[in-house]
RNA sequence: GUGGGCGUAGCUCAGGUGGUUAGAGCACCAGGUUGUGGCCCUGGUGGCCGCGGGUUCGAAUCCCGUCGCUCACCCCA
């Protein structure tokens, strides 16, 4: 408790959020489960450093320069000897820095990974949308077999429905290659300076800055005018144009349902060919709950030799808000806790208590010196199976909290009973 | 960075047009029950009414500012 009339000095910062104890169990479980995923997948964890330098401009070359993220929304700040560092603002860049820098494409042919934990971007928190966020995701690099952006899109939906999630939506485009998008870029970008007057001011300015993204605004005002707009998949180069194709045949085989969206657009630089997005209705605006797609040039970018890939994120924020209070996790529970009733026999019941934890039983007593009423109640309220009541006698009384019964035995004899009712 | 909504007890929220000691539910503590939990009953702890200024005899209430939270835009997982 704070000193009566002070107010709280100090507070989280804005956007970043404790994760409380009653909140953990979610989280631990979800990670637990997506861990199990991966095995089957045959993808393996990497952790990277949760601060990466930026002076050779890893996230500027990766995520791309003109890109909300790194222009405006990356916490950067000077080190003690004047390096500039950065909190990573997400993961694909940091995989590939540490595949590079440790020879990982030398130790064979394809290299699956996965990765989760913290990431930054200073933008105006909103739901499902902090300033610090957690991703779980995964890259697959070193092939561009059109099948492996099916295992990667299909492994993305298998997390979310082991998350328990239902009524997702998955949407697919390709946004072509160096070599067809610039082309479909210049087309559509002629388009849409002939229709300027049209359009809302947000897009006039997306036209010159990221043409692509246009196609994406949620105004009514735009929409006639982006459904009239030349689609991408009428400029993909034939190289571009099969192997979406062979990537939608295997979705098929693999009985994924998705749907076509020529509008889907990614906002890092370093997309090519396959966009993805899984989407979850009810979740607000910010209904992406896991994104992704293929990366071919961005190993060359960072100055590796040129080795496709791709990958994917899923928010652990709007996975956990899209699940709500379904995925409320039992309470903490307790097995057994211990009852001492006055100083002396709070001696016995420091050293019982010690020896059912050897056992791995967990336990805990009143520390309190409160009364026995009062201890049960608390017993009660932490979901105790059995309460021990330690008096001064020799005898104790064990009692089981879910039928009331209770029985009365040696103090030397209740480690061992409780074990054979526990097991 | 831009716009809307909201800041009253640990939590969820009441407090018409300003008017005495600011309320409820939940939670917490104690008692009812001569050390025995849940249900019920009774009582109790807990509030600079976000902060600062202004209007007024008088402000939780009206006005201005500020900070915080929140939703949306931008952007993104």
């Amino acid at each position: 408790m704070l000193i009566k009339g002070t107010k709280l000095p100090f507070k989280a910062v804005r956007g970043m959020k404790d994760i409380l104890p009653e909140e953990i169990d979610v989280w631990n479980h979800l990670e637990r489960l997506a861990r199990q995923v991966f095995q089957a997948y045959h993808y393996r964890e990497i952790r990277t450093p949760i601060v990466e330098e930026t002076e050779p401009e890893l996230f500027v070359r990766g995520v791309g320069e003109t890109s909300d993220i790194v222009s405006k929304q990356m916490y950067a700040f000077p080190d003690r000897k004047g390096r500039s560092l950065a909190l990573r603002p997400e993961g694909t860049a940091p995989v590939i820095r540490a595949y590079l820098e440790h020879g990982l494409d030398r130790q064979g042919s394809l290299l699956k990974l996965f990765y989760l934990g913290p990431f930054f971007r200073s933008e105006r928190p909103q739901a499902g949308r902090g300033r610090e966020f957690h991703q779980i995701g995964a890259e697959a690099i070193g092939s561009e077999n059109p099948a492996l952006d099916a295992e990667v899109i299909a492994l993305a939906i298998h997390l979310l429905k082991a998350f328990g999630l239902e009524g997702l939506k998955t949407n697919l485009n390709s946004i072509g290659c160096p070599s067809c998008q610039p082309d479909y870029r210049k087309v559509l970008i002629k388009y849409l300076r002939s229709k300027s007057d049209s359009l809302c001011s947000d897009c006039r300015d997306r036209t010159e800055r990221n043409p692509l993204r246009v196609l994406d605004c949620k105004r009514e005002k735009c929409r006639p005018l982006i459904e009239k707009a030349p689609s991408i998949s009428g400029y993909l180069c034939p190289a571009c144009a099969e192997h979406f194709q062979r990537v939608q045949t295997h979705l098929d085989d693999l009985g994924v349902e998705y749907s076509l969206d020529p509008y889907l657009v990614r906002g890092l630089d370093y997309y090519t060919r396959t966009a993805f997005e899984i989407a979850y209705e009810h979740l607000g605006a910010q209904n992406a709950v896991a994104a992704g797609g293929r990366f071919d040039g961005l190993i060359e970018e960072l100055g590796g030799v040129s080795t496709p890939a791709v990958g994917f994120a899923l928010g652990m924020e709007r996975v956990i808000l899209a699940k709500g209070k379904e995925l409320e996790m039992p309470t903490c529970r307790i097995s057994v806790y211990l009852a001492p009733q006055g100083e002396e026999a709070g001696r016995e019941t420091v050293k019982l208590l010690q020896r059912l934890r050897g056992e791995g039983i967990d336990s805990d007593m009143d520390y309190q010196g409160r009364s026995l009423k009062s201890q049960l109640r608390l017993a009660n309220r932490l979901q105790a199976k059995y309460v021990v009541i330690i008096s001064e006698k020799e005898t104790v009384i064990l009692k089981d909290m879910q039928s009331g019964e209770q029985e009365e035995m040696e103090q030397g004899l209740v480690v061992k009973k409780i074990k054979e009712k526990l097991s």
